[in-house]
DNA sequence: GAGTGGTCTAGACCACAGA
DNA sequence: CTGTGGTCTAGACCACTCT
């Protein structure tokens, strides 16, 4: 279908129509875009207009470029979880990967008034929450509780080994690819469940770090909060 | 001066040469660069590569692009300084200006060993400590404490009314211009000082952020410790 | 060798600002 | 009207991957 006339420049529509694309899923997360070449074609403008469409996406990590190898969707791998979505560092500024310690529960019931508001959902929709304790540097660290939709991640929550990065388990095994996040951070004293797992004191500050996450089209899919232990790590945040 | 062949992308190299005029001070904030047609002339490139260079420089928020008007070096101005390095956001989500309700302290004295150490400075070189108490929608809210080299800021501990924003003052007061930073965040329990001034009790949970802010040549030229009360605010990060 | 993305050029036309 | 940046095109050549 090529593009009509007169709606803004070309490239941002062109950058439009593919974002829908991949938003429906019409390519997958890791398989590769018809070339520029192709694409031009398709659209009916030249072969640097498709180029420009293409680096936006990829500037916006919609996609990854390989040169001589094509234009590829891109996936969540455990590194670009690591590196992207995830923010604690030790006193050496390096990251390290969170490991689940403990699983404390897993389970499906009717979400809070304000759960099913950040998420969209009516007001007595099932959710699944997961509470788990992570280890950083093999210390107990994070108290995490996940709450998602149940529609969206029918049988989640009878899995018996969760993985320690679940956005690779969200898009390979259900299809929903997070694309953003926004997260609220404040500092919050430990109540009794935080200070028992994490070994510190019932009052202690603890940062808390409340995340919602969506997809690619905007729907939100995922709350976590994160209650974190800072006395050995600290949340980086760079300014460029 | 024509660029060399052979050291890389063309439009790399222009933009580094770019950015070190623009670093050395060739090209004072907001004053416009020669236009993409004189630069072409300039380095023996064709104006599409000079293009390429400078929207590079415009992403990093090095320059600022007007059509019709020229390219401009960015400078700092109150709103950029709102949205770009402040972070703090009400319960609504919606950013507000802090605004000093006291100057509490301001002055030189010699450098503790790591901040000598992060600010890259000599062990017993003298710097000046700013500390002052501001507020989020008219009730207290921050306790900041600054450290800068006395060295680069002559006569900055004798300012009576100090602004609301300091990096304003930085580049037009003593040519520094602040480029990036990094943030440190932790949950701290409140201490004596902080605990009266903010009004909390001792030992509630606060947000600690630590920055430390460089300017377009990697020179870290601010330390800033900001002690927060999160009760009603909170650090926004987003993650796109 | 064929196909992909990456760089560079030259030129046309448009939109906007300011004298 | 002139000069600026913004868009779009067509084509050349390079670097890389895979067969």
């Amino acid at each position: 279908m090529p593009i009509a006339p007169g709606r803004g420049p070309l490239y941002v529509q062109v950058r439009e129509r593919l974002i829908e694309r991949i938003a429906e899923g019409l390519w997958q997360p890791g398989q590769p875009l018809p070339s520029e070449i192709m694409l031009a074609e398709e659209f009916g403008v030249s072969q640097g207009t498709v180029r420009k469409a293409l680096d936006a996406l990829a500037a916006d990590n919609l996609v990854v470029r390989h040169q001589g190898k094509g234009t590829f969707v891109a996936t969540h791998t455990p590194q670009r979880e690591l590196f992207h979505f995830f923010h604690l560092v030790g006193q050496d500024g390096a990251k390290q990967m969170p490991v689940t310690r403990r699983l404390l529960s897993c389970g499906q019931r009717r979400a809070e008034r304000d759960e099913a508001v950040r998420l969209g959902l009516a007001a007595n929709a099932h959710v699944i929450e997961i509470k788990r304790l992570r280890d950083m540097g093999g210390e107990p660290a994070i108290l995490e509780t996940i709450v998602v939709p149940a529609r969206l991640f029918p049988g989640l929550s009878e899995i018996d080994a969760l993985p320690n990065e679940l956005y690779h388990l969200y898009e390979e095994g259900y299809g929903v690819t997070i694309h953003k996040a926004v997260e609220d951070i404040r500092a919050v004293a430990a109540d009794r469940q935080a200070a028992r797992v994490l070994g510190v004191d019932l009052g202690a500050p603890l940062l808390a770090i409340d995340r919602l996450a969506e997809t690619l089209d905007g729907t939100p899919v995922e709350l976590r909060m994160s209650l974190c232990d800072t006395r050995a790590h600290a949340y980086l945040s760079e300014i460029v």
